[in-house]
RNA sequence: GCGAGAGUGGCGGAAUGGCAGACGCGCUGGACUUAGGAUCCAGUCCGCCUUUGGCGGAUGGGGGUUCAAGUCCCCCCUCUCGCACCA
């Protein structure tokens, strides 16, 4: 360890000292500018990783400067305690899951304390705590009332290993978001959120939010997924009854030669019933129901049907046309059934090569004519109809419009718009979670628990079990009530809340964490709201930023807020990674487990250094950051995570760039240390325009301040901003600070409002030490109350200005001239120069272009 | 397949259309030292020369616009992420 610099004994210090005084409490003061900053709340799993260590530290470097420069800001900190892993760590531990996470919480906020984040702990939020759950009930029963809420039974995602439904959203290509295994279509009743009643408003006010990225924002709409187009009505030939369809393109209507719906489609046995191909579709369709569904429909999968028996009549062109059952129709997407049109459309194309159903052009490119018999693939793109009756010759995007207005106009069929969307289902089959406020009664059915009753408490006293179905079934006590309506008995509801119901209005409660008369208090979550600036992992793209923004919609259609958005500006950090050692034989391994000569410490066979990977258990490539703490501190730790990439990009870890980061602050000490009887005597005051030897270091300090100011400001690049105080510390560093008698104050001066501004600058991303070093060069009262330094544009332009000299683009001179130096000067200047003379050799210029300030070109071109 | 992002020294990464490689890591040499894995100083893209100093080349590949391109436009390659039979 560095002589003088006990990062240890530092950090402790500055946390008690914030502690005691309360410094990041914050308080609704309507005349001051607010800042609502906010980085996603962590699930209490046990112990801090790197990844909560760089989301936070990014969090917490704007948390600090905001404050300097004058916001009221809010900077809370919360839990997301409800979750599944507590019920496994009960099972396999012995404990109870209430027991579990209060502990992990616990100490996970001892490690945020020391990693010393200016949160507002008064403010704390742990939602599996009933003063927050409740409120999550409460919110329920008012969507509940509002129609936003309802119960239904549905083939819902269920994981085996977490015995419970998940939703569409967490599962990731047919797998577990959480466990990576398989999920299997499950019948089951469930509550749901009708979220797809906002799927519009969700979608288009993706266009007001300026302050997200790009690539979240083309997520959501990719994930909710609007399609305009029309439902068309088949009828049905020989018998009664119609089949509707919806389609995108309904200028292809006099193509569809067949019909194909989904093994589900309840009209799908029912065609068949009496026809020859009974046996066939029933045999079809039960083998579809076993075969697992996100396999199924794979796009991969061969495609595969059968003939109903049936046959649907086309209603423009009057046709019978063959109605198939096919395994690549979605019963939840549009009707369940689509019209097939060969022609255009690859899927209908295939299907129809395999079963030897007619093709018939509808569309076709402008300028070929293909041969409809010989069709190598569809042609899905815009064009020409034909043999389309009357729309014949015309183009397709207008044929659209017309055969929709035709379709309304002849009642066959209308406009339509549909979502990929899907209502959002929180039912879960397990005890860790906000128990769904609902009472069954015999006669009265299903019955709100009233508001008088909340919260539902979770009983405490409870068998964990994985298997066997919710473990709240089990608690007598807790299911059996008189109904509140007509008392007689009745059973509560033994499902839970999704966890992401609680994390969807977190943010609002942050405002009145204590309120006891409502989720929010509406003087100040009107204050507060909208989050400012929200921060974290792009993996919630789609879950919780989607959650969040519908329930952010739905209590303001309470009346409750005033906001359309939750979030104005979001910050999606990277990963964190480090490379991997893979032994041939043992797998991953941990660094120690891997000698000098790169070989396993086992087996002994050369290890390789893999792929630099995300950091996981798994993959044995992960640092602690308890680790980190001991060996190097806080300020380290935070100073590496935001200086080795820009926040939003992955970050690499180098243990080497970590000692780099140390090594950093150790030079900040002695640049301090070396002169602290020096720097703490009274100074001198002297004017920046009597600077001579002082004049360019006091320059370089104010270049600085712009410098980072911007870089924190403008787009979050911490990276370099931390670089510009490096060089700031190099150049103190560089400093005589002893000359002659003569100019020895104005050294001191330059000396001192260098070393000050550079703690003031550092002091965002290193607080504890700049509180040291500020107390110690005299100051009394934090670094944090002293005001963000500022500059004089006047003093940052330097008087003398470097002019790059190009000929034909190529530098060939550099001339030192006064900052005010016009176009005519520079130019003049430039061709006046012995260098450049020499390299023209009398040719003719063809052309001078000037960069004021910076640059002039001198075009001859040709041979030279 | 569709969509988004990225590709710059040995490495992480800098560069409002205006000197490519800031800053850091690593490495090389030197100083101070009983010692150095501390600290300080110098050097560090590649090639060439007449070696003080110059010249040429270089930002995944190929074209283009421009006095000037890592940056703008077109085509291609590679990687990462997201979606994926959504009618």
């Amino acid at each position: 360890m560095a002589r003088g610099y006990d990062f240890q004994a530092i950090e402790a210090k500055w946390q008690r000292v914030w502690e005691e005084s309360g410094a990041f409490a914050a308080t609704e003061e309507p005349e001051r500018r607010k800042f609502y900053l906010l980085e996603m709340y962590p699930y209490p799993s046990g112990r801090i990783h790197m990844g909560h260590v760089r989301n936070y530290a990014i969090g917490d470097v704007l948390a600090r400067f905001l404050r300097m420069r004058g916001y009221n800001v809010l900077h809370p900190m919360g839990w997301d305690s409800f979750g599944l892993p507590a019920e496994n760590a009960a099972i396999e531990h012995h404990t109870h899951p209430a027991k579990w996470t209060n502990d992990n919480i616990a100490y996970m906020r001892t490690q945020l304390k020391r990693m010393g984040f200016s949160y507002d702990w008064q403010r704390e939020i742990t939602c599996s705590d009933p003063a927050y759950y409740r409120w999550g009930q409460w919110l329920f029963l008012k969507l509940y009332e509002k129609g936003l809420v309802y119960k239904k039974s549905s083939a819902v995602n269920w994981c085996e290993v977490c015995q419970t439904v998940l939703a569409n959203e967490q599962v990731e290509g047919g797998l577990c978001w959480r466990d990576g295994t398989s999920v299997v279509q499950k019948e089951l009743p469930g509550w749901f959120f009708r979220i797809t009643a906002y799927a519009e408003e969700l979608l288009s006010s993706l266009d007001n939010l300026s302050g997200w990225p790009e690539p979240v924002k083309v997520m959501q709409r990719n994930w909710i997924g609007k399609s305009v187009g029309a439902e068309v009505c088949f009828p049905l030939a020989d018998r009664e009854g119609a089949l509707t369809i919806f389609t995108t393109r309904q200028d292809t209507l006099f193509g569809a030669t067949f019909m194909v719906l989904a093994p589900e489609h309840p009209h799908a046995l029912a065609l068949a019933q009496g026809t020859s191909q009974e046996q066939q579709v029933r045999a079809f369709i039960e083998r579809m129901s076993r075969e697992d569904r996100l396999q199924r429909t794979a796009a991969d999968v061969d495609k595969a049907g059968v003939f109903t028996g049936a046959y649907a009549i086309n209603p423009l062109t009057r046709e019978r046309i063959p109605v198939w059952i096919g395994n690549f129709v979605l019963l939840e997407y549009g009707t369940g059934a689509i019209m097939a049109v060969p022609s255009n459309d690859q899927r209908d194309f295939e299907f129809a090569q395999k079963y030897g159903l007619p093709i018939r052009l509808a569309v076709k490119p402008v300028d070929v004519d293909p041969d409809e018999r010989h069709l190598q693939q569809a042609y899905e793109g815009e064009g020409v109809l034909v043999n389309s009756g009357p729309f014949t010759g015309m183009a397709s995007q207008q044929a659209r419009e017309a055969i929709a207005d035709f379709l309304e106009r002849e009642a066959i069929g209308k406009r339509t718009v549909n979502y990929r969307l899907r209502d959002w289902g929180i039912s879960r089959q397990r005890y860790w979670g906000n128990p769904i406020p609902i009472i069954y009664c015999d006669g009265c059915k299903t019955v709100p628990v009233p508001y008088r009753d909340l919260p539902v408490i979770l009983p405490q006293n409870i068998q964990i079990t994985i298997k066997g179905g919710s473990p709240l079934q089990k608690v007598a006590e807790f299911t059996d009530v008189l109904c509140p309506r007509c008392g007689a008995p009745a059973r509560r509801e033994t499902d839970t809340m999704d966890t992401f119901v609680d994390s969807s209005w977190y943010f609002l409660r942050f405002t009145s964490p204590k309120d006891e008369d409502g989720p929010v208090t509406p003087a100040h979550v009107n204050y507060w709201m909208p989050v400012d600036q929200y921060i974290g992992g792009i993996e919630h793209a789609v879950l919780h930023l989607l959650y969040a923004r519908f329930f952010t919609k739905t209590v303001r259609d309470l009346g409750m807020i005033a906001v359309d958005e939750p979030f104005r500006r979001l910050l999606t950090q990277g990963m964190v990674c480090k490379e991997t050692h893979r032994c041939p034989e043992h797998g991953f391994r941990l660094p120690e487990e891997v000698d000098a000569s790169s070989c396993c410490r086992t087996c002994g066979r050369p290890v390789q250094i893999g792929r630099i990977e995300k950091m996981s258990k798994s993959k044995k490539n992960v640092v602690d950051p308890e680790d980190l703490l001991a060996q190097y501190g806080a300020d380290t730790a935070r100073l590496f995570c935001l200086f080795a990439a820009p926040p939003e990009r992955d970050l690499e870890w180098s243990d080497q760039g970590v000692e780099g980061s140390f090594r950093f602050l150790c030079r900040i000490v002695r640049l301090i240390e070396d002169q602290e009887e020096l720097l703490k005597g009274p100074n001198p005051s002297i004017p920046f325009q009597k600077l001579i030897a002082g004049r360019a270091l006091y320059r370089k300090a104010q270049q600085t301040i712009r410098r980072v100011t911007e870089d924190i400001e403008d787009d979050f690049h911490f990276n370099t901003a931390i670089s510009a105080l490096m060089e700031l510390a190099n150049e103190i560093g560089r400093f005589e600070l002893v000359g002659s008698a003569d100019d020895a104050d104005e050294r001191r001066v330059a000396y001192s409002y260098a070393v000050e501004t550079l703690l003031l600058l550092l002091s965002p991303f290193a607080p504890h030490l700049c509180e040291e070093l500020w107390e110690r060069l005299g100051h009394d009262g934090s670094i944090f109350q002293a005001p963000w330094p500022s500059y004089d544009p006047a003093i940052i332009t330097a008087e003398e200005i470097v002019v790059v000299v190009q000929i034909d683009g190529k530098v060939r001179s550099r001339l030192v001239m006064p900052a005010d130096a016009d176009d005519t000067a520079m130019r003049g200047a430039a061709l006046a120069d012995e260098r450049v003379k020499g390299w023209l050799e009398d040719r003719p210029i063809r052309k001078v272009v000037v960069v004021p300030k910076k640059l002039v070109n001198i075009v001859i071109g040709g041979v030279r």
